[in-house]
DNA sequence: AACTAATATAGATGTTTGTCTATGTATAAG
DNA sequence: CTTATACATAGACAAACATCTATATTAGTT
């Protein structure tokens, strides 16, 4: 799996305040003003918060007169669960197959998830 | 939702580090001088990264003799699929719905996803 | 008892990060 | 054209963090 991007990912959620950003656009589009209003920090801020997130690809910005509209990146929810679940789980893309002295491999721990090799 | 373990659990994870230790022990329990070898930092760094995973309900460790065997917990396991699956849906639980000037609320663009109300 | 191996703790250090104030830019309204 | 609104950028700063070296602790071994 993609290491860069999921951290990329994880760290740009890994902060309160982006999460409620987060978790505020999982109802629907806002724009950066109704998002604002949510928090007690500074505007520059959010414009900092915001600016992480599109950079991570959590999400994208549409500009319609003089607002922003933020919405959460459909890819990036799919991706995520995915990503997440590639993570957790024993397979053939787990890091250790790639080293030939891991005691896992080599002691067949692994095997009961491996049965097709 | 639990937002302060949630967070907590995501920024033990936004570590490339890190997220490498809990991808080698997905595929089963590792002692700390076996993860060691597949890292270039210190044992000391080592020792702080566990300690973080361990802190944030990731990991869990147990002692056997001089070597510690370290876990991914199953209960991490399957609530950080379930929190991340809650702050990625609409749903009842969705934060905006606690606040009355919330657009999305207003304008019914969360109706879709909240027919039995 | 002395030694070695596995791990933890303490303290220092450079980097990253979240936040702020001040200011710039773009769009709409009067 | 001036003014107000929505947002972005620049730069500063304190707190958090990842890493290191040095040292302590714990548990086997000789």
């Amino acid at each position: 799996m993609d290491y860069q991007n999921y951290v990329q990912i994880l760290k740009a959620m890994a902060d309160p305040n982006r999460l409620k950003i987060i978790d505020l656009l999982s109802c629907g589009s806002l724009c950066a003003c109704d998002i604002l209003e949510h928090f007690n920090f500074s505007q520059p801020t959010l414009s900092h918060h915001m600016k992480v997130l599109q950079n991570a690809g959590i999400v994208s910005a549409r500009k319609d007169g003089k607002w922003q509209h933020y919405t959460l990146n459909e890819e990036f929810m799919t991706s995520f669960k995915k990503d997440t679940d590639l993570l957790l789980t024993s397979d053939d893309q787990c890091i250790c197959h790639s080293d030939a002295d891991c005691p896992n491999c080599s002691s067949g721990k692994v095997a009961i998830t491996n049965e097709k090799n």
